[in-house]
DNA sequence: ATCGTAATTGCAACCAGTTGCTATTATATA
DNA sequence: TATATAATAGCAACTGGTTGCAATTACGAT
């Protein structure tokens, strides 16, 4: 189901500004940064405010069509529809590895057991050193 | 090894705004955020910059002092001596409770086995429902 | 004890993101 | 098609954190 549908179907309107953030985000397959639509926007709809961008992004986040993971202290934003996976972020080169491994799911199991906590682990951002870096640290 | 003798050693110079903020990590066990610092500060040295508290901060966890983490977008510190553990963030209520367990061990085996990726996981947070709110939501 | 200098401070401006408010607008209904 | 109204956009002010710069200061050498 298209992000538009699902934001119709929760009573939202579909304003023009709405629209081309989730046109965006439809034609982007990959990650993206607020700033990236921001700039983007600028182009298309001169005038558009960042509330509004950052509004939007939210209301996408809280329809489930829009994964909102943090890295840095800075917010990404995934398409929701990309299936869940994480992200390995080296410290020295900054460059992202994806990886689909279902990585947490004994570790979720550990803390449902015994804390009764419910972990979220969905694109989790890993941060560490890379192959590359670690080869030229050594 | 205390926090001054270690900028000392590193040739960094103790200034007094640094004497303050070292006292008040070591006197305070518990994460500390940069407002709070900022705020026991005032009292203690009216004046004084918050660019200095986060710069002091930065030399801090880049001597292995304190250890940054993040959280929904803001900055949490520690005093690098408290030992190593995760922290259980409730997405409902907030609350944080610490677990000490080596949960990430056989994550990091396979990281480092398939990816080459060597993980930090250093002071993890990790969001997700907390008990309480687990059943409140049933 | 004084001096030279590199490190450090405070400042002001900035960046990413958030919020309260008012004016505008999408949409359901008539 | 016109209208009522709740949702939304833009605005301006704000928050937490960062940065470049000029003035100050800690501290080793004399």
């Amino acid at each position: 189901m298209s992000c538009s549908t699902i934001l119709k179907q929760k009573g939202y309107k579909m304003t023009p500004q709405r629209r081309l953030i989730v046109e965006y985000i439809h034609d982007n397959q990959s990650h993206l940064t607020a700033d990236e639509l921001i700039s983007f926007l600028e182009t298309r709809a001169p005038g558009i405010n960042k509330s509004t961008v950052y509004r939007t992004l939210d209301l996408l986040e809280e329809s489930g069509c829009v994964v909102k993971s943090e890295i840095d202290g800075h917010f990404i934003y995934h398409h929701a529809e990309e299936g869940h996976h994480h992200h390995l972020v080296c410290r020295v080169c900054g460059k992202t590895q994806d990886c689909n491994e279902n990585l947490f799911s004994s570790v979720k199991d550990v803390l449902a057991n015994r804390y009764g906590f419910q972990a979220d682990f969905k694109h989790i951002m890993i941060t560490g050193l890379c192959s590359a870096c670690r080869k030229k640290s050594r």
